[in-house]
Order: C-alpha cells, then sequence, then structure tokens
DNA sequence: AATCTCATGTAAGCTGTTACATGATTTA
DNA sequence: TAAATCATGTAACAGCTTACATGAGATT
C-alpha cells in the first residue's frame, strides 16, 4: 500500500525526528548510496503517511510561511516498516543508459566512444575515493541493531558497485584502444 | 527531443526490420541486460519516432486486425541514434530497494534478513550462470562494425554486475551468520 | 472447438522531475 | 541591506505500468 519513497522515509526518520526539509536535504544526494528523491515528492509522500498514522508531526516555530512541522514515526509506522524490510524486494526494471549506448556503440566512432568511457570512469574513480572515504569514518563494522550498520552495508554495496563499473570501464577502454590501434601489440616486444 | 526508449526502439531496428510486436518481445526480457519497455510504451514511442521521421514502416498482411507493419530506420534515425550514441550519458538516479531495506535492516530480525539475501544470491547466481552460457555462445570478441560486439560489451557489464551483486549478498550473509552464532567462531578451533 | 501466438492499439493511474510560489531567519 | 539558507507547499508534465480492447492465424 504505501510506496517505496515512504518507506525510505520512515527509514529515515527511525533514525530521528527530521523536518521535511532535513529529509529532502539528505535524500537530494542518495541516501544509502541508491535512493534519491526531491522536496516536492517528500512533502506530498509525508501527507499520505501522515493520512496513513504511520507518521505524526509537532509544530514548531520557525523560518517559512508556515513555521516548521518535525515528524516522527509513530508505533505503526515502526511495525511496518520492520515489516516492510524483510520482505523480497520487487524487482524494477535495471535502466543503464550508459549499457544501452554500449549496444548501439558498434555503429558509432570508437573514438568518441573511448572518450566518454574515459569520462565515466572519472567519474567513478572519484565516488569510489569518496565511498573509501566515507568507510574509514565508520571504522569497525557497527553491530545489529546499531543504525550504522545500515549505513556501512550499504556503502559496501557502493563499493562493490562503484568498482565493477570502473572495472568495466576500463575492459572497454582496453577493447577500444587494443582495436584502434592493432600496432600497439606489435611494438611491444615482450607479449607473446 | 526523442527519449532514451526512442533511442533504444532505435537500436533494435539498426539490426533490422522488425514489428513493434517484435520489439517488444525483444524489451520483454531487459534487452541488453539493462533495458526494458512494455508493448504499449513501444508502440507509442513508434509512432513519435515516426511523426520525427526516424522510421518508417511497411504494411503488410498478417494476423491481428490491422494487419502488421514492419519498421525500419529512416537515414535521419541513422543519424539521430550515431549522434545519440556517444553523448555523455545523462544518470538518472540510481534506485535500488534491496540496499534501501538493508539501510533499515539494523530494525529487523536478522535470521529473516539472511533469508532474503539467501534468496537473493540464488537469484544471481542464476543470471550469472545464463549469462555465461550466452557469453560461451557469443565465442571470441567480435570486431566493431560487428553488431555482436554491442551483445558482447552489454553481456560483460552484466556478467560484472551479477558478480558484484553476488558477492554483496555472501558477504551480508556471512555478516548475519556471525553475529548470530558468536560460538561459531569458538566452534572452529583453527582460526586465529 | 478451444487455445495459443501474433498483432496493434487506448486509457487510467502511479512515480518522479521541473518549475512555480511564498516567506521567515540567519549570515555576510 | 542583500544574499543564502531554512522551510513548506502546488502544478504541469514526462515516463512507466497495468488493464482494457480487438481480432486474425496457427496449433491442439
Amino acid at each position: 500500500m504505501t510506496s517505496t519513497l515512504g518507506f525510505a522515509i520512515l527509514a529515515v526518520l527511525a533514525r530521528g525526528e527530521r523536518t521535511g526539509y532535513d529529509i529532502a536535504a539528505a535524500m537530494r544526494r542518495p541516501i544509502a548510496y541508491f535512493w534519491t528523491a526531491g522536496h516536492s515528492q517528500i512533502h506530498a509522500e509525508l501527507q499520505k503517511l501522515l493520512a496513513a498514522e504511520l507518521v505524526g508531526y509537532e509544530a514548531r516555530q520557525g523560518p517559512g510561511p508556515q513555521g516548521k512541522k518535525v515528524y516522527h514515526v509513530t508505533p505503526e509506522g515502526s511495525l511496518a516498516l520492520r515489516a516492510w524490510v524483510t520482505e523480497p524486494p520487487r524487482e524494477r526494471p535495471e535502466r543503464d543508459e550508459l549499457v544501452l549506448k554500449t549496444y548501439a556503440s558498434w555503429l558509432a566512432d570508437p573514438d568518441l566512444i573511448r572518450q566518454m568511457f574515459t569520462d565515466q570512469l572519472a567519474v567513478h574513480e572519484a565516488r569510489l575515493a569518496e565511498y573509501e572515504r566515507e568507510g574509514e569514518l565508520i571504522g569497525e563494522p557497527p553491530g545489529f541493531g546499531d543504525p550504522r550498520f545500515g549505513n556501512y552495508a550499504a556503502l559496501r554495496c557502493g563499493l562493490g558497485y562503484e568498482r565493477h563499473r570502473a572495472e568495466w570501464c576500463r575492459w572497454m577502454i582496453s577493447q577500444l584502444s587494443a582495436r584502434l590501434n592493432p600496432s600497439w601489440e606489435l611494438a611491444k616486444p615482450s607479449e607473446s
């Protein structure tokens, strides 16, 4: 009934009360490395969660025309979240534009494709470095019951994903270089 | 202007003329491992591509109330596709329900989570085995200009992705087992 | 005769993005 | 006093899913 976004919000609120603005700020860059949402989406969803009584709020004075609302998870919300967590994830179809481009890459200029993958590799290497820094901040694996276990486990997935991506980019670049410069192989006398 | 789906369709048609039904059949299970679409979406998009003169069709007699339409890429369509391929991919935000669940997993019963990851691991291992079989069918790397290069490169991405996923699942399961059974470590006298 | 596959389309609804709209509080 | 940040919402649109609708040809 409640959408995945609703549970994403509950997952954030389960770590402590927040305003809609706070949640939106957290989800602007992906929460758990793999979920984003805009503020307009979040305010709308909070109203649905409120109607379903999975969250409540306390009005406080603050900036803005309407003051601010500090949201928290209700006992029902906590139950719903707990139940959702262990339900098998409904798989939403993967859609990846870069792989689609790759599928059609045989039509295009290999030089331009190599450039595209070089750029892409830089993105993944930068993210990888960032994730590794975040990993060092967490330090040793937190235990269950500790919210930071969630962060840590999600980070692990992010690290693996970026490594896989970077590796694929490097493979593509090597393929493209090898084909573009067949002389490269001959210029190196060390290879069999 | 044309949507990504439009280019996905062009990428399929670039390999040979197809009916809308054929394209839908191909995209029901992900094309290039990372793009899906339903038939209703495809018929609608084909009409847009037709209006933009990126594809054309030949009406032929066949089953169904309206006969069948065999689509092909026009020269303009081919140019548009070629140009799109090397444009930097606009990154659509990653959304992954399993990682989101993981982020909230500290709230739930570790036993149930371990089960969820065991199931998930089986899915990835099955896909991995399937992809490996497909890789053997392709044989040695096709060269540029060969449409099969696209398939091969996309398959490489799929393989890497499934391996990364399977590895992460295994890591999660090991984390959960270690925490659930602290006696496990003590029962094995070989470890330091 | 019934069922499956081939074949094309429309409509309703949900999710997500972008733009519009307002205004108080804090900082430079 | 000007700008950035905090704060909440609405509206229009694009993309995708699900259900509805029809019917010919091939197979069982």
